[in-house]
DNA sequence: CAGAATCCTATACGATACTG
DNA sequence: CAGTATCGTATAGGATTCTG
């Protein structure tokens, strides 16, 4: 007979809030100021830096770069390099990028549709 | 006939990705350093200051009053002070905590399952 | 166009000490 | 027990400039 907090433990393995889990890594990059932002941004489209940097408001060129290369690094975010001149760019979600966005989407969605009762 | 990028539009009204939108102030609240693991410590669950202290491990007294504090303005978590000698304080979420935890234990649980082979 | 490099500042954060 | 207060530091983050 299941005690209270046992949804927790059914669904997580033991350890989950010592301070050296490795989950705390990716935590800390997913929830950064701007991986959230960005994560979302790039569901389900394709976008080259200055559409990126366009349509995440506010964010600079360093905390883009930075976010998307620790993005790319956890294998989220995939880069195109085209070989031209100009440079041309594109960014997208790998598969395991899509599956992260599709749990962060329900997430986001919520939180924006109840921001302004919260704040407000 | 949806283009790519139209599950977005689909979910999210226009202006999300804006600096003044109010959903990033509770975004940033609840993607805090903390934010994230105190929320989900507190899921189907009642726990006092010192438990939550030692379940979330590494957090500070600063942080965890600063964190909860915030949660809490958010209405996302509920203050319990029985006026007893010594205190005796328990916190637990709202509903609107239990609608977001919702939506953050698949995310959490997610990164936990897959930290090992995205940061090994 | 897509960044890297540099410089600078705010503040997030932690350690410690103290208190009703 | 459940915090607050104070202090100090690291680093997150922004503005600007430069470049292949």
């Amino acid at each position: 007979m299941p005690a209270s907090g046992d949804r927790l433990r059914q669904l997580l393995p033991g350890g989950v809030f010592e301070a050296n889990c490795p989950s705390r890594v990716v935590l800390d990059h997913v929830t950064s100021k701007w991986g959230v932002l960005v994560l979302v941004a790039l569901d389900d489209r394709v976008l080259r830096w200055s559409e990126l940097r366009r349509t995440v408001e506010g964010v600079s060129d360093k905390m883009l770069a930075q976010t998307l290369r620790s993005l790319e690094g956890d294998g989220f975010v995939h880069r195109d390099v085209r070989p031209v001149i100009p440079p041309h760019v594109e960014y997208s979600l790998t598969p395991r990028g899509r599956e992260l966005v599709a749990l962060l989407l329900p997430l986001f969605t919520w939180i924006v549709e109840n921001a302004h009762d919260i704040v407000g």
